[in-house]
DNA sequence: AAATATTAATTGACACCTGAAGTACTTCGC
DNA sequence: GCGAAGTACTTCAGGTGTCAATTAATATTT
């Protein structure tokens, strides 16, 4: 049952958009659960090394590493937003590298609110040996992967980031 | 002190190899660092979501998103293996979907170690309704990026995924 | 200055997650 | 058949994560 021309102007191009947009939308579940895939690899793998090498664990790491970026030290609230956690997440992770000696709570001279979190200089011996190692993981990780696409990769998910924003 | 044109092919292409390996290294750690910051965006849009709306949690919603692939049931270490968690905890969450008459465990009948994991009636209708908005939180998240790009984000993951295998 | 609101950090309840140890069952090798 | 090895799942301790409520200090309002 053949159509005719003026009736396949008018109802074909919306059913190739609705694919379009069916496709569309199905693809961006697909790159979710591919995105999720490779991120909960490449963090079991760093978590299980940490774990074993350094008896640490990734939020930890995570949290001395933002340290280490700011050695005039951060605010808990700092730290919570720049770890994407929240505040009492923040507390605890603290209690425990202070509890071992590797990060100081500095009061504030003028707002008695604040604490400013640094790394001790034990921390900092302990990091720099733990960040040279987990630089060579990720190379690791990454080595099956030219430099080109990494670029392109890096690219792309800066696009992503500013469009999740918030 | 100039080196002579012997003593400059020598080095000088070492030294480029150098600085080659060093950015690439740094674009390993900077592409996983991005890569992180994009997932836990989207994770924790999709959570806050899931308790908002659904009082449920993602990795509930996961463990049945599992189940509703495969009708016919799932062993807890083949779900276990396809979320990518360890075995205790995914008897933690079924054990909450169980009491919650989501989920109902079936004994085998030739091994009496394994159980078959089904989503129950009512957990296929509530699944449902969540697999529906969740899709459209997905869509949402992704909408600024056009189809092209997504297509060569997948492309780029797959390809990374591949590389990451264990 | 006193009342009110806002802000920084902590606490407590609950869920997740791992790794290691334990239980129950099946299979292997003789 | 029978004991050892292996497999499927559970349990437990400890760290991580959320949210909501709380405490303490600072800012704002009147």
């Amino acid at each position: 049952m053949a159509k005719d021309k003026k009736s396949l102007k008018l109802v074909e191009p919306n059913a190739d958009a609705e694919t379009r947009i069916h496709d569309d939308h199905h693809l961006s579940v697909r790159l979710w659960l591919r995105m999720l895939a490779c991120t909960n690899r490449i963090e079991n793998f760093v978590r299980q090394n940490l774990q074993a090498k350094f008896s640490t664990t990734l939020p930890r790491f995570d949290l001395m590493a933002q340290l280490e970026r700011a050695p005039q030290g951060l605010k808990m609230s700092e730290l919570s937003q720049r770890m994407m956690v929240t505040g009492g997440n923040v507390t605890g992770i603290t209690d425990g590298l202070e509890k071992e000696g590797l990060v100081v709570r500095e009061v504030d001279k003028t707002d008695r609110r604040v604490f400013h979190v640094k790394l001790s200089a034990e921390g900092q011996r302990q990091f720099r040996r733990m960040a040279a190692e987990h630089e060579q993981w990720v190379i690791e990780l990454f080595e099956g992967m030219s430099m080109k696409h990494k670029n392109q990769l890096v690219e792309l998910l800066g696009e992503l980031k500013r469009h999740v924003r918030t």
